[in-house]
DNA sequence: GCTGAAATTCTGGAGTG
DNA sequence: CACTCCAGAATTTCAGC
């Protein structure tokens, strides 16, 4: 064998693996892969260090954590600005805060999050407003009722969501 | 005791950690929330049994997999009909295609997905608009160029994307 | 939910190509 | 440099309570 000068074919199969089970044990991943654990551990390690494994997640339905409204919230800003990035990593850190995305087209900003309330949605946006300011022109959001898919994991309908209508902000 | 009846505030904190850190072993979980390993055992089981853990995943940068455009579409639809569900579940099986939402709004499905060029996202788009026939008003995208948060896992800044526009297909 | 023991997995170092 | 092997450590699993 050459060893894992660059990444080769198997570190793919890691990464696949790994994101649709991402529990699996090093021995079951070396059996399928035909390496040792010690060689499927060798190569996360390093594939963690190249950044290309960011980090781990379970997918979990809200509902279990009190949140009945998911939403998904789209940033139409007036301009870009260094403190865009800033703000947005601050909401980012929000335990209720699943995704936060930098996007072209008619807006700039995707956000998915989940709340116990449309209160508590509300609110949200309001901060995110006020923490924006006059970078913001609006918020184009939606309630998310049916994840059939999500994180890589395929999921079966879950309990529904207040089925509440979108709309500006 | 009289065990985990219904659902208590272990099993939260079991259920957030996990999203944080997918893959913290039973017995560091158990050392935080003061429960022995084959304890916490116990609990991840049952709120697998539960649906409230659908699954684990890891989250990967996507141009390790040599797919350099991630997007973002919303679909509006024309109409609902029992077929949007069952052709987007066959979506939602392809390997590059990381989550599917059933929304309310002004659009009716967000699609996030990862492909390996322009073209590639071009003939998936195509596909789609082809399966979902006139039930399919337009489809309006965009790209992903940073992820600041990704499946609850806060991501520095990745290699950035292809920088195109979207727009409506 | 706990305990304790057995089975499995993980980890780090030495040796090989 | 990556791989395997191997032994010790840690974790997971499963029984009984």
């Amino acid at each position: 064998m050459e060893g894992m000068v660059r990444f080769d074919e198997k570190d793919r199969e890691i990464l696949e693996t790994l994101r649709k089970e991402g529990r699996i044990t090093l021995t079951e991943l070396g059996r399928r892969l035909g390496l040792s654990p010690a060689s499927v551990k060798n190569r996360i390690d390093k594939l963690k260090e190249l950044g290309a494994i960011r980090g781990f997640s379970a997918v979990i339905d809200p509902s279990f954590l009190e949140r009945y409204v998911k939403v998904f919230m789209l940033l139409k800003l007036k301009a870009e600005d260094p403190d865009v990035d800033r703000v947005l990593s601050k909401f980012a850190a929000l335990d209720n805060v699943q995704a936060v995305y930098r996007t072209t087209g008619r807006t700039q900003v995707l956000i998915i999050a989940e709340f116990e309330d449309m209160d508590e949605m509300k609110r949200f946006a309001g901060r995110l407003k006020g923490s924006l300011g006059s970078l913001l022109e609006y918020i184009e959001w939606g309630t998310i009722y049916d994840s059939l898919k999500e994180c890589w994991v395929t999921t079966g309908k879950r309990g529904s969501f207040h089925g509440r209508k979108g709309g500006y902000i």
